[in-house]
DNA sequence: AGCGCACATGCTGTTCCT
DNA sequence: AAGGAACAGCATGTGCGC
């Protein structure tokens, strides 16, 4: 990767002001930026007004004339409030945390707190800066969270996530933050079909997507092959968990970055995920599994992030019999993460627990998309597809 | 002309509020646009920043979104202070008003003020209601005005304006006021020749400019002919010194009111001015007269108003000699008014001398702008033009 | 270092006064 | 009734403490 001086300048992500900048929320930001957030992170982008149809420019002048476009700009970016709570208990302060071979013994809790972020943000950065690959990974290790989840005992403090909880979490956003600025989609607009308008940057994609799947020891550690017998439709299912984050029901339509320095955002209004009238009435329709997952996500971030881990280690038939056990217990890890999270956040184990199954049954039609998509393709013609996308969906020149 | 019950519900002008309206700085709004045109009224809405192209709609829940905008619709729709200091003097009390065949004698200037005031306010709202036409003047007779200009004699309040220049001022305001949603244009953007552009409500703006004559008994009482023979060239001098007074120098474009209602304000951005390259060259440049127009108005409307009553009443050679003279004298009056006023604005004689020469010759320069027109309607063939330019034009089908 | 809190500033809109 | 003053409310941004 190239590696540009002029990113070394701290500049904030939503305005583009470079005094007092630091990482707040998650993100490279300045103090006004910071505050803007802590006041309106709560509140819904969607109700607020917007004279310009939510395609305001966001920079240093300009940042206190639209609260919606800022606010959207910073969710947009990766800002979010750690909500879930995370629960101090006496036990938790003897934790043995494994990050890269290396052990480190931590006595006081909150220099470990401090530490483990600390990391998170050096690493953050250096991935931003272009200095790195994601393969410097800092994920927990399996044994640890299973430690951590048999300690809850008291029925009051179930629906309370534990450290490690709280910490897998984190990794999970981390991880997804190779995509922050991945839509370099240049006036995109009025798209009539899905590969000219989805898949204008497939390599790009694709190197993010093995970034993001290699911040997962489990997978990194797998043979080539099956890696990529599992990149090939998380591909696909990916990009349609994030797009359906994107989508905007009410104008039919979602937002997206429109140059790499991500300061405009531009609304793209299609049709996109309308099943067209000409398949058959008893295929599954694509338009509702985009519509029931944006409803599960609850423009939530974080659920959106475990539903794509989730995704990315759910069983697949291509998968070779000897490593099926070893992806199934990342599969039932997440799946448990997710449970634990939504308990957390709804404070209700049933509420949690029907959520759960509907997002399961999401994630085991997501293939329907990938076959969709496939079909499309074949329709254009191998020619005309790019070179990724080929590999792909596996279409040959015959 | 149809009557509107709707319309005697009272909006504001620039939001639309129906809380708390009433006539502020001489235009109907609500409190809160009176007290930001206050605040504002006298920043210039040029160096203000817009994030909408200066596009942005304004109405009761947006207009705290957009300062800008917000001020130049209350500057279009004719907000303004009364700059000019209204000279107050013992010798004005008795002043015999004549409005409409009805003789009122005022001993007390205060109430007469008022009652002149209330008057042209009830005028306005019905006009503005569509209730009546606009015939229904109250001009102020030839006769007090020339009284009034003799009785200032001390050097020190030469430059004041007394009450009758100050009612003269606002009568011409008040005329021109028929003009203010005269922009109905809808979807009128990047156009490239000027028929197509500026012409497209021809009947509409014909009837308006007839209107706005009829404010004015001198005019009203010429035979159709006389008048026709003012009226044609009139109209495409009216439209210019509008026009020019619309036209953003920085933007090479001017903004106008998309709709009815007034409540969107679209740009218009083009090289209508430009004199085209295949004209000879030794032909006055229409564009230049346009900017030095644009110039000698100093963004004030009481001077485009003044230059378009001076316009309307300036020699012309088709007029009949009988009527010359009557004319002539209303061309005095208000070039006199206009020379009072540019003395009051400046408080110098020397300066006010000159701006009046150089406005002068403009106004005489404007038949090239009528001329320049009539060619290129020419061009495009009478067929092709509305009907009402090609009477304005005297273009023939032969 | 990052987050919350407090204060200062600027813009808005209503009430009151003349 | 129109315009100005003043107060209250809200959004924003910087400085401070933990
Ligand atoms: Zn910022
Ligand atoms: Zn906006
Ligand atoms: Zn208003
Ligand atoms: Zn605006």
């Amino acid at each position: 990767m190239e590696v540009d001086q002029r990113k070394y300048i701290k500049k904030c992500k939503v305005c583009g002001d470079e005094r007092m900048v630091g990482f707040n929320f998650n993100v490279l930001t300045c103090a006004s930026c910071r505050i803007f957030f802590h006041r309106n992170g709560e509140r819904n982008h969607n109700q607020m007004t917007c004279l310009n149809n939510g395609n305001c420019l966001i920079n240093v002048h300009t940042r206190k004339s639209c609260t919606q476009c800022r606010l959207r700009k910073c969710l947009f970016i990766g800002m979010r409030r750690m909500t879930f709570r995370c629960k101090r208990k006496k036990q938790d302060n003897d934790l043995k945390i494994t990050i890269q071979n290396q052990t480190v013994l931590q006595k006081n809790e909150s220099n470990c707190e401090r530490f483990i972020i600390a990391r998170i943000r050096h690493w953050l950065q250096m991935v931003s800066d272009g200095l790195i690959s994601t393969s410097e990974s800092i994920e927990p290790t399996i044994s640890q969270v299973n430690v951590t989840k048999d300690i809850s005992n008291n029925d009051n403090d179930k629906l309370e996530l534990n450290r490690w909880e709280c910490y897998h979490l984190s990794h999970v956003q981390k991880s997804i933050s190779v995509f922050i600025d991945e839509n370099r989609v240049q006036t995109v607009v009025n798209l009539n079909d899905y590969a000219k308008h989805t898949f204008n940057i497939p390599a790009l994609y694709a190197t993010r997507i093995v970034q993001f799947c290699n911040n997962f020891q489990t997978f990194k550690e797998l043979p080539k092959k099956q890696q990529l017998n599992i990149l090939k439709p998380f591909y696909v299912e990916l990009l349609a968990i994030r797009i359906a984050f994107l989508f905007d029901q009410k104008r039919n339509g979602f937002f997206m970055m429109e140059n790499e320095s991500g300061n405009r955002v531009i609304f793209i209004q299609n049709s996109l995920f309308n099943t067209p009238r000409t398949s058959r009435p008893n295929v599954i329709s694509i338009s509702n599994i985009i519509r029931q997952i944006k409803f599960e996500m609850e423009d939530d971030p974080i659920i959106r992030d475990l539903l794509i881990t989730i995704s990315l280690f759910k069983p697949r038939d291509n998968l070779h019999n000897r490593y099926r056990e070893v992806i199934g217990y990342k599969y039932y890890q997440y799946t448990n993460l997710l449970r634990r999270y939504l308990e957390n956040k709804h404070q209700s184990l049933m509420k949690a627990k029907e959520k759960l199954t509907r997002i399961i049954h999401l994630i085991n039609d997501l293939p329907y998309i990938y076959h969709d998509y496939r079909r499309r393709l074949l329709e254009v013609g191998y020619e005309n597809v790019n070179q990724v996308l080929a590999e792909v969906f596996e279409l040959t020149n015959q």
